[in-house]
RNA sequence: GGAGAGAUGGCUGAGCGGUUGAAAGCACCGGUCUUGAAAACCGGCAUGGGGGCAACUCCAUCCUGGGUUCGAAUCCCAGUCUCUCCGCCA
């Protein structure tokens, strides 16, 4: 493996137009010291010459052969050591200021501080109106004896559960159906990928090195060597192309997978506490898309409208959002929500979210493409949920809920569920 | 888990102490020829970083990390990964 020059900003970029990246970082209502960033830059580039020129010389020395040098050659050698672990030291410290900056927002995005400023794009689906007031997902899912949340508290500990029955085949239905969907009709590639990752990657799609607490880690005999259970099946598709220069004739890559994700949701106590909406383990289809750089905004509508094509075959109400600068997840410079309406909560929840994250994930990945004149770029990566699949189990639930706490089986699915058009009790 | 073999540019693959950042071939790009294409021939073609407005120039990199040496892709040590054979196992 090649030893790999971290870059999650473009220091050049920083240093060319400083005002911009303050600006940006002032979006997403930051405090960064970019003075300190520039003078650890400086100080670097005034150590990496100051090496160079020794280094020259001792390549110099050592091509004329000439046997009285060679002393003063081995000296050098001693100095350039020296200056070496100053600049090292550096460099270390550089990174490390640069890889926990958040991506720069996209000129697109709203500016605020947080949900509050999101902005509804899309409105879709008919809201049900039911004559007799509607049940939560889990009060249906237990009456039916198909969610078990105590029994799952029991072997494993809370927020977890067992889904059951007719439950578990509509789980497991939901993501054949979003996957033959993705696969048959958005020509995304299918894919079944590893659940686990290594440090390098998680910190390629940015969950490291400022997410490590959400992270579920595995313990390993070698605890240099880090390994981690996904958080999102982005972090191993979007990883497929690191440390790679791809031929622009390949791209967009569109690929699409349906894992179970696992995340800690460290500093989520008391939230969603009730039923599977914030959970520690969860199915997910997740779509990534690799593209030139100049393609991610298209790519994003196209993305977006690829997972909500999944609402409206299943009929449900939902609507997009696009969010603020201070709601974006940290790799993302623009964000559409999906949020599902949920008869219970009478309210909108998440239930997709599609990023562009330009070329934030491939600088850290070092993923990169050859253009039309043969220049290497960095490549644009993009990530979907297409959908959740707990949540969507929720939606159904909750929208397609009868008087009696059956679920009508949404008509698309039928087919992927042994024809049934009804999950009862008995 | 045991025993061997290996890791070099987009790919294949030579080099095994000194102008080697690296032969050759393939792929790719440009040109000549051709009505067009193919073939043939000619030329170009690694990545990262520093300096410079630029032409350009300098440094690093032959899996990773140490060591030997004036000098390492080449020698030594440790590690990682890959392949083959045997064992074990969904």
């Amino acid at each position: 493996m090649k030893k790999i020059i971290i870059k999650m900003h473009n220091i050049k970029d920083i240093r060319k137009d400083t005002k911009n990246f303050k600006l940006s970082l002032k979006k997403r209502f930051l405090e960064i010291d970019v003075d300190r960033i520039l003078k650890l830059d400086e100080e670097n580039r005034k150590y990496i010459q100051k090496k160079e020129t020794f280094e020259r010389e001792k390549k110099d020395i050592s091509k004329s052969k000439d046997k009285t040098l060679f002393s003063k050659s081995k000296k050098i050698t001693d100095e350039i050591e020296k200056i070496n672990k100053l600049q090292t030291n550096i460099k270390n410290e550089l990174n490390e200021v640069l890889s926990l900056i958040p991506n720069i927002p996209h000129d697109d995005v709203p500016v605020g501080k947080d949900e509050k400023s999101n902005i509804e794009v899309l409105k879709s689906g008919k809201i049900p109106n039911f004559s007799f007031t509607p049940k939560s997902h889990y009060e249906l899912g237990e009456d039916l004896n198909m969610l078990d949340f105590d029994l799952a508290t029991k072997t494993t500990g809370s927020r977890f559960v067992f889904v059951k029955d007719k439950l578990a085949l509509l789980e497991r239905a939901l993501s054949n159906f979003m996957l033959d969907t993705h696969i048959n009709q958005n020509a995304y590639k299918e894919i079944s990928p590893p659940l686990i990752a290594t440090a390098n990657s998680m910190f390629g799609t940015g969950q490291l090195p400022k997410f490590d607490n959400d992270q579920f880690e595995l313990k390993l005999e070698d605890s240099a060597d880090r390994k981690f259970l996904i958080p999102t099946a982005e972090v191993i598709l979007t990883n497929m192309v690191k440390e790679k220069i791809i031929d622009k004739k390949n791209l967009p890559i569109r690929v699409v997978a349906s894992t179970p994700c696992f995340r800690k949701e460290a500093g989520s106590y008391g939230k969603d506490t009730k039923g599977m909406i914030r959970q520690h383990q969860f199915y997910k289809v997740e779509m990534v898309s690799i593209v030139e750089i100049e393609e991610c905004m298209s790519e994003l509508e196209r993305m977006t409208n690829c997972a909500t094509k999944i609402l409206d075959l299943l009929e449900l109400p939902y609507r997009k959002i696009i969010l603020c600068t201070g709601d974006m997840g940290f790799s993302a410079e623009k964000t559409y929500d999906i949020e599902v309406w949920l008869p219970s909560e009478k309210k909108y929840r998440e239930i997709s979210s599609c990023s562009s994250c330009s070329s934030f994930q491939s600088r850290r990945m070092k993923a990169r493409y050859k253009n039309e004149n043969n220049e290497i770029l960095f490549a644009g990566t993009l990530n979907g949920s297409g959908l959740a699949i707990g949540r969507t189990l929720i939606a159904i639930l909750e929208n397609y809920q009868q008087n009696d706490g059956s679920i009508l089986v949404p008509k698309i699915l039928r087919p992927y569920m042994n024809n049934i058009e009804k999950i009862n009790k008995f």
